[in-house]
DNA sequence: ACTGAGGTACGATGCAAGACGTACCTGAAG
DNA sequence: CTTCAGGTACGTCTTGCATCGTACCTCAGT
């Protein structure tokens, strides 16, 4: 019930060459400017982004953006809760989730 | 002696996932955080960055990055001139050059 | 205890991209 | 004109990565 948080990188870790490689693919960058536009930063179920993907690859992808440092993730066992590490992404990088939050309003096109 | 200038995508054409696809590569960011770091924006050899690649991959990588619209390419037949689109990429993505300006200052040690 | 939905681990696959060899082009210098 | 350094074009090799199939785990509900 708790709800254990899968460990990430301590904030000065975050490597901007990580990153980078995180948001280049467009499915992942499609989660993290759903994440930066939503400023009440709510915790977030995995399906609620409906990627045109299977499980295992999303599972995948947000490992990837988990160790990049940009999200955490709370697992309850049979459920999965995805966080934007707001504050830890916008002292490292700032000006970063502004990109992506422009993004956003774009349209929702990926990739 | 003139050099035709290589093109490149216009300004409202900038697209941020090719962008970021383009700064994901280590050879590629140290090159643009150089740039990003010199505000004289004065054209520079492409062999001043002293890639520890062959030749024909730097032609690759300057490709990339001038089909993104982060460069300019100017074509002097046997040699070549880069040059950084500071005011395009700022007005398009702003904040993005004062990033890699950043990582330009923890040295030089690139991926 | 059984079932089902959500998630992970591991392996395999297919494709995109980085890297380089060879060959060729361009212009400057001799 | 010849030479040579800088750059490109094309093909190839190889690595990385996104994707999925199968199998297994965890918890909630019945």
């Amino acid at each position: 019930m708790a709800g254990t948080n899968l460990v990430g990188p301590e904030v000065d870790a975050l490597e901007l060459g990580v990153v980078l490689r995180a948001l280049a693919d467009g499915h992942r960058r499609s989660v993290m400017t759903e994440l930066a536009a939503d400023r009440t930063d709510s915790e977030r179920g995995c399906n609620s982004f409906d990627l045109p993907i299977s499980k295992q690859t999303q599972t995948h992808h947000f490992r990837i953006l988990r160790e990049a440092g940009l999200i955490d993730e709370i697992d309850y066992g049979n459920r999965k809760g995805i966080r934007l590490r707001r504050t830890d992404v916008e002292s490292r990088f700032p000006g970063l989730l502004a990109l992506l939050e422009a993004e956003h309003q774009d349209g929702t096109a990926p990739r």
